[in-house]
DNA sequence: AGCACGCCGACT
DNA sequence: GTCGGCGTGCTC
């Protein structure tokens, strides 16, 4: 990739335009507006100033659209009517982008076969970039009486729908929905004068602005009375500034006093931007901890580091990542510079964010998507002004406009949800990480206890060079941290075959070590963490019967039983498109009572626990008690607080959970999680596994995990056992090398989608030829072939894959040609690197 | 995405 | 002939 790759060379922010004297009077402006992709030449106005990076609205058809100005022309090309050129209309957001910037967005663009204009939407705020609507309001003063009979029926219909409501006002697109015809009609009515049609701006996130009162005087005047003075007094006590809703509330007074003083020149009031940032409280400060030997010496490594290098942080659960991370920042910091630190899923780190608050203040600022557009917009444009600081946040975080980075961290970089493959574009932010340090020339510390085959791989690759060559061709370390902080233990991990427990007549969920364990957990006032795979009550009803199985009538899957308590409705629920309804009383199919539960989830898990251990007491931690804002820290402090004994959760207790009361682990089942037909599936069994087993004896008291399985000789579970993870990932990683699959090879998924299943599977067969016309033989076309669940929320899925040798650097733009063959109602999706094919 | 324009079949 | 449906193509 290169400066050229987009045809243009991105002036920086400090190029500026001289009115009048300059030749530069026209500006290559890229459009937001979908279907459309390519660079429009506008006018720069007398009045406004504009420079490349800067967020604008333009005129574009008949709407106002948001776009970026990208770059000035000399002039506009010749086969150009200059007469149709138009006027930049305003400046959104004057920008800041540097060049490096740029191009960062350039190269995701191009490498995950995306429009440039969805790479910058993602990186963006939310808002930024607006649309004007065009709206359609009724003139009732030129309305004549029963106006309706003397035009056509649309326009007619328009009428009483405008009258209908109270403003007389309505978007044309609501009008468009409601009526047939409604443009004709619009048209007519326009004509006839009594209707208007006009654009609203695009409702695009501003500044917030809010009045600001500064004292400006060192003494009081004499000639005031006792309430301005008070009200100068607490001023003055504040820091001589406060905004004007805070000083009145303060005082209990009204505006009318202050602006009092604004009159007799002790106070000006004037209008400030005001930054809606999340500041929560600071928790009690920190200071940084002793480290370990092994801690020390990576620090010492990273602080060695200059310009781009990838750190690859392997540290067993426990093993105090975030320790190193908090002291490799310091002197970033210190040094005037940013850092950015991204975490799979910002709600699950209540912990990590603390830590970062409580030793860095308000320093540290967190952004992702949870987050309001105004509270995003406004940190976002916080981060513009370059004031060293920490920036938290989920993968999007990674296109942060920090102008001075000093460090990238990415704290459980094995974590899927870096890559999401719904929203486009499909990035993922750890490739995207390692583009913008190498831009940024900083370096890129990945942390994890469980490395993903692509980091271990690199690493590796370059632990071996090292050996032939005195220099590496990149800068890359591998960092081991094999040690628990104060030397506790990796609990031991004891493997329950649970066909032996059938077989000895024990048809309980738990096992009798489970059991033992749970039994003497309150007398030892200790927690527990219990995991299972699937949330809800059983994975599917059944009859019995005719065998008949309750399922989903939008998608191909079963559906969940859900019974949270006694007492509680019974639902069925898909677990893929969130239809739900009543569990029935009788089959459907043959009338019979006699319905079965199969599969056990969370809630099941909870309502043994009840049965079993009436005393203890748990709390269910899963995306259906979590899905409220702050659930997750709210659960987790109570179980923190000691409120609960047993925490009984989902994939989301893997997550970074720190808490020192933990010393048994109990994975109910880990067979849901071993037999999957993707080709990743080991590798994050594995992880997965680890890293609840990690939750264990995080504190004074040492843990110990209790792994049930029907498969107690799976490799899998074999290394979960031993703490093995170089063993299994060079088993793993043997297996990738002899399929040519990743880390090894290269895989490009594509998508299609669609409610009509023949239309489906013709377009995926025609995309599948061109594959073959397009691409050269280095490439292996697997497919089409239906999804694994073929149908899902209506929709039917069938899917192409695309498997490149390792040593192809094959330009995938081509593949957007593809897009072209699908007729309207079938969609399609291009997924470089999938994480998953199923 | 909107909104033209322009081409065909069903009516005053 | 004109009105009203919808397919195609452009927007600086």
């Amino acid at each position: 990739m290169s400066d050229t790759d987009f045809g243009l060379v991105v002036a920086e922010p400090s190029a500026s335009y001289q009115f009048g004297s300059s030749e530069e009077k026209w500006l290559e402006i890229l459009v937001d507006c979908p279907g459309v992709q390519g660079l429009y030449t506008y006018r720069l106005p007398s009045d406004l100033a504009v420079k490349p990076g800067d967020i604008v609205s333009v005129p574009f058809g008949s709407q106002i659209l948001g776009g970026i100005a990208i770059g000035w022309v000399k002039s506009p090309s010749a086969d150009l009517d200059p007469s149709r050129i138009r006027e930049v209309e305003d400046v959104i957001s004057a920008g800041f982008f540097p060049s490096s910037y740029w191009q960062l967005l350039n190269r995701v663009a191009e490498y995950y076969c995306t429009d440039l204009i969805a790479v910058i939407k993602a990186a963006l705020p939310p808002g930024l970039l607006g649309r004007s609507q065009r709206r359609i309001r009724l003139r009732r003063e030129w309305l004549p009486q029963g106006a309706e009979t003397f035009c056509s029926p649309s326009a007619g219909q328009i009428l009483q729908l405008l009258k209908s409501q109270k403003e007389g006002d309505y978007s044309a697109q609501y009008l468009q929905r409601q009526i047939r015809n409604a443009n004709r009609g619009i048209r007519e009515l326009v004509k006839r004068g009594w209707v208007e049609s006009y654009l609203e701006p695009p409702k695009t996130t501003r500044p917030k602005l809010q009045k600001a009162v500064t004292l400006i005087v060192e003494s009081f005047p004499i000639d005031l009375t006792q309430r301005q003075r008070e009200v100068l007094e607490v001023l003055r006590h504040r820091g001589g500034e406060l905004w004007l809703n805070e000083l009145l509330q303060l005082c209990k007074a009204s505006s009318a006093i202050v602006d009092v003083l604004a009159s007799k020149g002790c106070v000006v009031i004037q209008q400030r931007e005001r930054l809606r940032l999340l500041n929560e409280e600071r928790p009690t400060s920190d200071a940084p901890k002793t480290l370990t030997q092994d801690q020390a010496k990576a620090l010492a490594t990273i602080r060695t580091l200059e310009g781009f290098a990838q750190v690859l942080l392997h540290g067993v659960t426990g093993s105090g990542k975030t320790e190193i991370y908090l002291q490799a920042i310091a002197p970033i910091l210190e040094s005037g510079k940013s850092a950015l630190v991204l975490v799979p899923e910002i709600g699950l780190t209540p912990q990590l964010t603390d830590r970062f608050r409580a030793r860095f203040g308000h320093k540290v600022c967190v952004y992702h998507s949870a987050l309001s557009d105004g509270e995003r917009y406004d940190t976002w444009r916080q981060m513009l002004a370059g004031e060293p600081q920490i920036v938290i946040g989920t993968r999007s975080a990674i296109f942060a406009p920090l102008p001075k980075l000093g460090l990238i961290v990415l704290d459980e970089e094995h974590d899927s949800s870096f890559k999401q493959t719904q929203l486009l574009p499909t990035y993922h932010a750890r490739t995207v990480a390692k583009w913008r340090a190498e831009l940024e020339e900083c370096p890129l510390i990945l942390g994890s206890a469980t490395p993903s085959l692509e980091s271990w791989v690199e690493v590796r690759s370059h632990k071996e060079e090292r050996k032939n060559l005195p220099i590496p061709k990149t800068k890359s370390y591998y960092l081991s941290l094999p040690q628990r902080i104060q030397s506790r233990p990796l609990p031991p991990v004891e493997i329950v075959d649970m066909r032996r427990e059938l077989q000895i007549g024990n048809r309980s969920i738990f096992s009798r070590s489970l059991q033992e364990a749970l039994e003497s957990l309150q007398q030892r006032q200790q927690q527990a963490i219990l995991f299972i795979n699937r949330r809800g009550h059983s994975t599917f009803v059944s009859c019995r019967s005719c065998g008949y199985v309750m399922e989903c009538p939008h998608c191909d899957v079963s559906l969940s039983y859900h019974y949270t308590h006694e007492g509680a409705t019974e639902l069925l629920r898909c677990h893929y498109c969130n239809y739900s309804c009543l569990q029935p009383r009788n089959c459907p199919e043959c009338g019979s009572p006699y319905l079965k539960f199969f599969g056990s989830g969370t809630q099941k898990v909870t309502q043994e626990l009840t049965q079993q251990f009436p005393k203890l007491r748990w709390i269910r931690f899963d995306s259906d008690t979590t899905r409220t804002k702050g659930a997750h820290r709210t659960l987790l402090s109570q179980f923190a607080r000691g409120e609960a004994d047993v925490l009984v959760g989902t994939q989301m207790l893997t997550k970074g959970l720190d808490l020192d009361q933990v010393t048994l682990v109990g994975i109910v089942s880990a067979d849901g999680l071993l037999h999957h037909c993707d080709y990743r599936a080991s590798e994050r069994a594995f992880q997965t596994l680890t890293q609840v087993a990690g939750r264990a004896g995080r504190g004074d008291e040492p843990g110990r995990v209790i792994v049930q399985t029907y498969a107690p000789e799976h490799p899998v579970i074999q290394a979960v056992r031993r703490h093995d993870y170089d063993n299994f990932v060079e088993a793993e990683l043997s297996q990738r090398e002899a399929l040519n699959y990743p880390p090894y090879g290269r895989l490009v998924l594509i998508r299609l989608s669609g409610i009509d299943g023949v239309e489906v599977q013709n377009s995926a067969q025609s995309v599948a030829d061109a594959c073959t016309n397009l691409l050269n033989s280095d490439c292996e076309i697997l497919g089409p072939a239906p999804a694994n669940i073929m149908r899902v929320a209506r929709r039917y899925r069938w899917h192409i894959l695309l498997k490149f040798a390792a040593e192809a650097r094959e330009n995938l733009l081509i593949l957007n040609e593809l897009r072209n063959l699908c007729p309207q109602s079938v969609s399609l999706s291009i997924d470089v690197d999938p994480l998953s094919i199923d």
